[in-house]
DNA sequence: GACACCGGAGCAACCGTTTGCATTAATTGG
DNA sequence: CCAATTAATGCAAACGGTTGCTCCGGTGTC
């Protein structure tokens, strides 16, 4: 039912390589053809079919996005700078929601590899090895992790983790908690690395807890521990959990920023909305999702898969750079001075 | 550089039409061979092209997601269903967003028809006769507005308004401001329609501020407006208006419920963590995202796209179901007793 | 005036599958 | 023991494009 590219030649009595010429490469045609051609197609309401053109060329002009949790609020504006950076360069992005599981995220890539010109891995919670192998499948672009060898895009939450044990420091709290994120997260043992390191630096106790599935049920599901724990300050992996655990020590009679303080990490939109108004670190997702789709697409047009003739790639030499992006502090109300000794709610 | 069914086929001594066939349908091959084939082509690492495939088939086992916005909190759940039911059928979904934007939705749908066996079109913000053009071009099931002749899945706003309004009269409120949203939205329509006759049924006073950009920003900018206007409860369009407009009467000195009541609708996670916790009108955003798949994929099956040989469709029965969900009220803590006299902060 | 050159268009092979039909061998019925 | 089925496989034509090559007529150059 809809119109081919021979319906088109056929309209206007050229031969289907003109048609195809008139929109892959219109200065090689004459321009009175060029309108004609143009005329029937626009009449025909023609448009070239992707997948047909995928075949021969090698290239879909798509790419795929696999994220840990689309519901996760983190995920949408780096979603949509990616959508839009992809956009510009005539590229659709196929989003594709893991539900945090390392093997529907393994199925995922593979399911997507022959429908896309590559993929941009966001917080994989794969095991660096099968990232490995994935990429020799399909370009890779990994995002939120390190991977030797490969093309990544990173926020520096280890410095951003710093900046927030400092700044609970400068408030005086010696015993922290830190809530950790879910098992194979890249992110969360750089955050545990460096928030141990500035704890240790600042001659305070870090108490790990975890790990914890990064929702708000997650937050609000140690509550209970981090009252035990006596500490008066929590960092936790993200905002979710933080707003969570803020909640659930409501719940428990705590209140936050006078019993204890609590930092997040992402600024969520929602980090503004919630009473208290959340401290938390900023982390540049839209910047990462557009550089992480540039990285790719650059990467992407030196090879296309398929190509014939020209055996390739003079040299292997792809520069994989691997950015690195800052992060910063924002200080607003779940954090105060450390409470007064007795109020610190362990019941003692 | 992947294998192909060739390089299969070649490994097991065999056509390719066998390899194929080992693919789609194992009945039609000896068991031994079938096993012989297998294991070459696990061993190769092949798996089979879907482009090449969609090109015969008319299929692509790809299905569009449209949706206005990835950033509100209201799509999330429906995508995840959406992409749960597909995998289970063997689809995969194309998330896109449209920024709310007429135009890039009109674009978008374009640029997906031809690469997906059918498109979603959640919440859209296109003319009624351009929908009824696009579902000429490729299968679409709307979701979130009524267009006749297309299947719709639609959620019961308009009872749910009316549920709301009843709610705030039941407390006392005779005059209510709608929060209208954006242009274009048929549920807009919908709680404007439902909420005006209930309000009218009540005797009440029902003031309509708007459109809006439906988001918190949305909300909180038309704060002073609810002053002025004297209301003393506010029905929004959604959760996020409702928690941006409770934010911006904050802002002005002015306290929900005691002050003004607020009732959002969706029942975003968030409304439940903000404080106060919002009121708000429960809708079925799961449920709808998975109805609409199975109603795309089961009208879809009829007649696949550049079927060839039989002409097709034995009379164009296909029904064309209009779903209506059940929506329902969620009393929390946003919507209190209209308040005494002298207190509406109308500065009189 | 012969020759090289060039712009513009056609030809045909190819991308990786699917599938109707032809072919062959094996099985069954009479 | 022969004809008729049936099971298993091969053959080749699609699907809708792209692209290297060839062909043709016209122009510019010496």
């Amino acid at each position: 039912m809809p119109a081919t590219i021979r319906d088109v030649a056929r309209a206007s009595g050229v031969h289907i390589s003109t048609v195809s010429r008139t929109f892959s490469a219109p200065h090689l045609v004459n321009p009175e053809t060029r309108v004609r051609v143009l005329a029937c197609a626009e009449d025909l309401g023609y448009r070239p079919n992707r997948a047909a053109r995928a075949l021969i060329t090698g290239r879909t002009h798509n790419i795929g996005l696999i994220v840990a949790d689309i519901a996760n609020p983190f995920f949408p504006p780096l979603i949509k700078a990616a959508e839009g950076q992809a956009r510009h360069r005539d590229y659709h992005v196929f989003v594709a929601d893991t539900n945090e599981d390392q093997a529907a995220e393994e199925e995922l890539v593979h399911a997507l590899a022959k429908q896309v010109d590559g993929v941009l891995l966001c917080s994989p919670r794969m095991s660096n090895s099968l990232i490995e192998q994935v990429s020799r499948e399909v370009p890779v672009v990994v995002i939120n992790r390190q991977v030797a060898g490969l093309p990544c895009v990173m926020m520096d939450v280890g410095q951003g983790a710093r900046l927030a044990i400092e700044h609970l420091l400068g408030l005086g709290h010696r015993r922290i908690a830190l809530l950790g994120g879910p098992r194979g997260s890249w992110t969360n043992r750089e955050i545990r690395r460096a928030a141990g390191a500035a704890a240790r630096a600042g001659g305070a106790e870090l108490t790990v807890l975890g790990p914890n599935h990064p929702t708000e049920t997650g937050g609000g599901a140690v509550a209970d521990q981090v009252r035990r724990s006596g500490v008066t300050a929590v960092l936790a992996y993200n905002d979710l959990m933080a707003i969570g655990l803020i909640e659930g020590l409501d719940a428990l009679g705590l209140r936050v920023p006078a019993d204890v303080s609590v930092v997040g990490i992402d600024d969520i939109a929602l980090s503004r909305l919630t009473r208290p108004k959340l401290t938390t670190v900023a982390t540049p997702t839209a910047a990462a999702g557009r550089t992480a789709v540039d990285m790719l697409l650059q990467h992407d047009s030196d090879a296309p898969r398929g190509a014939r003739g020209r055996v390739a790639t003079a040299g292997d030499r792809r520069t994989t750079a691997q950015v690195m992006l800052q992060t910063e502090l924002v200080v607003r109300d779940s954090t105060g001075p450390v409470p007064p000794p007795g109020r610190d709610g362990t019941g003692a």
